[in-house]
DNA sequence: CTCCCGATAT
DNA sequence: ATATCAGGAG
């Protein structure tokens, strides 16, 4: 496990590798956003932006969702994957919008959770980007940084590497920090082929220093 | 825990 | 061919 000031070098590197990480999904509005982050579940963000540029400018409004079959919704979404899930839950949740927030897309975690389709992960990333509320999202991008580093333990929850995260890095840097660890993860610190060779924070990644070890690359 | 699922990288 | 992608619901 990383000791504080191990931890502050962290956030001072990704800092430096990535200053202007933010949110990368196609957006004008909270509305826009949260479809979005729904749609974003188990697929790339440049997928996503492949569809809704077009599909907001199709609907643009709650009402525009819940009236509109569902099939031809899927259809509009298909190539994004888990189609028919998304669909459901994107037309579900716009009537709960309609319903009980006036339309509008709630600021409160705890009321975004209860939207069909969102779950803590995606009330974390509207909660934060929309409403600029201190939130870590944990995604598979942060879970894996966080893992890797030794930020958390291997064996922690989704919910424990969020909490570890929340406890070890000041409130006012929550939102930076976690938009810079998506990129770390998404650009160097990537699922199948980590830039290791390249990589600042070598000298104190565990995880790292073991996969050259493999590769028969000696690492002090 | 499994299922949902197409596109892309490896 | 297989792994992965800003996960969540049943």
């Amino acid at each position: 496990m990383l000791t504080k000031k191990q931890i502050d070098y962290v956030l001072d590197t990704i800092g430096e590798m990535f200053p202007e990480a933010e949110c990368e999904l196609t957006h004008s509005n909270p509305f826009e956003l949260l479809v979005a982050v729904v749609l974003s579940a188990q697929a790339t963000d440049a997928l996503v932006n492949k569809v809704t540029p077009g599909l907001f400018k199709k609907y643009k409004s709650p009402e525009d969702f819940m009236e509109v079959p569902l099939e031809e919704l899927e259809q509009d979404i298909r190539s994004i994957g888990l189609f028919r899930s998304k669909a459901k839950n994107i037309k579900k949740l716009s009537y709960s919008l309609i319903e009980k927030y006036d339309g509008k897309v709630p600021s409160e975690r705890d009321e975004l959770v209860t939207l069909a389709g969102v779950g803590r992960k995606t009330a974390n990333v509207v909660a934060s980007v929309a409403f600029d509320e201190p939130a870590i999202a944990v995604d598979t991008h942060v879970e894996r940084v966080s893992k890797r580093l030794g930020i958390c333990r291997w064996k922690d929850s989704v919910l424990e590497v969020e909490k570890t995260l929340m406890r070890k890095i000041p409130k006012e840097l929550w939102s930076e920090t976690h938009h810079r660890l998506i990129f770390f993860g998404r650009y160097h610190c990537k699922s199948q082929s980590p830039q290791c060779m390249e990589c600042p924070l070598l000298h104190l990644c565990r995880e790292g220093k073991k996969r050259l070890k493999k590769k028969g690359i000696e690492v002090k």
